[in-house]
DNA sequence: GATCATTAGTTGCTTTTGAAACTAAGTGTG
DNA sequence: CACACTTAGTTTCAAAAGCAACTAATGATC
């Protein structure tokens, strides 16, 4: 079947972004994987808390579009691992300002760095106006 | 911490590219999910034996780069719904050539009429050139 | 032609996810 | 102040993913 099918499924935009973010994330995965024993939705909340500062598991949710239990888990993990600190404010001590320790920022430091690096070597073949016009793409199909 | 740091979360291509490819699946995910029943891993087996004819298994995953497990209960999943049909090959019983059934025809003719209109709405805003960089930058990414 | 290596696919087991139910704290209304 | 309502975060439990071990068939080597 299919002859005249017009759809194609290497066109398909789901398809092709999933393949593309598979394949993107596995040397750097690889990295925090094997060198902190970290998950992805941890290293993003790694992220997060240094490149913006403290905030609480709620911010960190709706910066990252995480699911809440997600994140419950990677801070519960990450603070076992002393790499951040949790804090309840005492005004609402529903929230808890995340924190990361020293342990934490040199963490980021390091991720950030071989980040850039991977990031670099992702897009090294590809000319400086289309990985413009690719990253804008990306954030309007992520409706950022 | 990380005031002057040049590293910056939202233009790292991983991330972006799995925030666009978890946005650009919802939509379509809840439609096969709800009408079919399917997973993921199930409608890319239809898609791929839909657009490009009767194959194995092992074809399948090296096509679609999913591991052989997923592929195997996919495969189990889609036949004790009726979607396909195997069949052993004589001069090698290892093997075994699936087939979409008539309903799986059905399916997939449905699913990729579908899927097309999702692609349509996902770049409507993004110009004809612009969708065409993308696609290539995201092949070229996938190592396709 | 017995033995060892490969190949296609499956099963079992552990980790991870996802949804819903649940705490615990805070707010708002009578 | 008792009541229901919201909000931040956790726990629980079922589904799904990932890896390694396994089966069954074939091929290769001596």
């Amino acid at each position: 079947m299919a002859q005249d099918d017009p759809f194609d499924l290497q066109n398909f935009l789901p398809y092709l972004l999933n393949q593309a973010a598979d394949a993107s994330s596995l040397g750097f995965q690889r990295y925090y994987r094997d060198t902190y024993g970290m998950l992805r939705t941890e290293w993003r909340v790694i992220f997060h808390l240094g490149r913006y500062g403290t905030m609480t598991a709620k911010e960190i949710c709706k910066r990252a579009r995480i699911h809440k239990t997600k994140v419950s888990r990677a801070v519960a993990a990450l603070e076992s691992k002393r790499f951040l600190s949790r804090a309840a404010l005492p005004n609402d001590r529903r929230h808890e300002e995340l924190t990361l320790t020293r342990t934490g920022e040199v963490a980021y430091v390091d991720l950030s760095r071989e980040a850039a690096r991977f990031d670099a070597e992702l897009v090294r073949t590809i000319s400086e106006a289309d990985q413009e016009t690719l990253r804008q793409c990306l954030r309007r199909i992520s409706g950022l």
